[in-house]
DNA sequence: GCTCCTTTGTTGTTTTCCCAACAAATATAG
DNA sequence: CTATATTTGTTGGGAAAACAACAAAGGAGC
């Protein structure tokens, strides 16, 4: 299992309260209206929770949507169970589709290109991506070096599958996922 | 409006939050077991609070047990606008099938009769009926003491539909409803 | 009867949260 | 551009909840 740095031990429930509401009432507002119109008094109200108190949690909206990426994006790939299995093409396939299916889904969610939205959901994705590919490349036993090559692969899957959701007239994710494949797994130098 | 005695304004967040917690878990296990068989430490697991904080809302879960049938209650009434209106042969009609529908509901939380349910739910349904009758007499401006033919009328309404619940081949709550309803307008001394 | 175990209230201390107030930074309107 | 709101980030003091620990009461099994 893909550890998570998160191996908190016994939380203090209030704490825990206090951010699931925060995480509720943003998740609310970014189907309602787009990141930049949410303002940190729309979450604390929405929450019902004291605006001082959101601080002490996050230190701005954006350090917020940072972390609501990272998760949602975790609960992606937990739900096809690929936080907890082992490289293959196929997972590889699997996982080039989640963040195709992704990065479509964040479309939604901003307006503006080159915002600071894009930019951060690029940034955790790209990361999220990178530790996964680490972890199978250190369990597979990898000649070369599973930084580099998770590195390396995990910008030429986001770049790739950022490109396709541009195009206007995309094929769909599974085809494009069996065009880019051979050259990740090239990336990954895996002869499996 | 029937006044509530709770026209809290503003209310501390976090007690509003836990009473929620309490109140939400306490039905969960009321739907679950029956009541002399919930603790009060099951309540505040499934709550997710301390036990302490437990003890600084309630006495005990007796307590906790009458908020949560007058709150019920009240509910049902508010879903028939019963409470934001005035006497009338119907509105006490609905009024005496709603305390029907509400004493067969309460039968399914609780085995034994005779049980500490049992009376807490009849002592707190009165008042409630009780309540109502005064509200709606002292409107009507009644020529005999309100607060007398109130407390005459929650007890036999009760006592009444209470009967009618025991009886093992009763009839429907709107036909049983036809029969009682002079018997209460006497006692109410209204001749509308 | 007697244990063993669970639940009950209660207490004192620590942590988190609420609240009001503030100056600074950002809109928004005219 | 100026004026008026609104939002932001931070602060100090007070209230609520968490936590651990305790004696006492109740229940289950033997």
């Amino acid at each position: 299992m893909l550890e998570n740095i998160s191996t908190e031990q016994r939380i203090d429930p209030r704490v825990k309260r206090t951010r699931a509401l925060i995480e509720h009432a943003f998740n609310e507002l970014l189907e309602e209206k787009g990141f930049q119109s949410i303002s940190v008094q729309d979450i604390t109200e929405r929450a019902e929770i004291n605006r001082s108190t959101f601080y002490a949690h996050f230190v701005d909206k954006y350090a917020l949507l940072e972390t609501n990426i990272t998760q949602t994006f975790r609960q992606e790939l937990e739900k096809r169970t690929l936080s907890a299995c082992h490289y293959s093409v196929e997972n590889l396939q699997i996982l080039i589709v989640t963040v195709c299916d992704f990065i479509m889904q964040a479309k939604t969610h901003c307006k503006a290109t080159g915002s600071q939205f894009e930019i951060l959901v690029e940034k955790q994705v790209k990361q999220e991506i990178r530790d996964l590919l680490e972890y199978w490349l250190e369990q597979s036993g990898s000649t070369t070096d599973p930084k580099l090559a998770a590195t390396a692969a995990s910008w030429a899957i986001y770049g790739l599958a950022l490109q396709w959701s541009n195009d206007k007239q995309h094929t769909n994710a599974e085809f494009f996922t069996e065009q880019i494949s051979p050259q990740i797994q090239a990336i990954l130098q895996l002869n499996q």
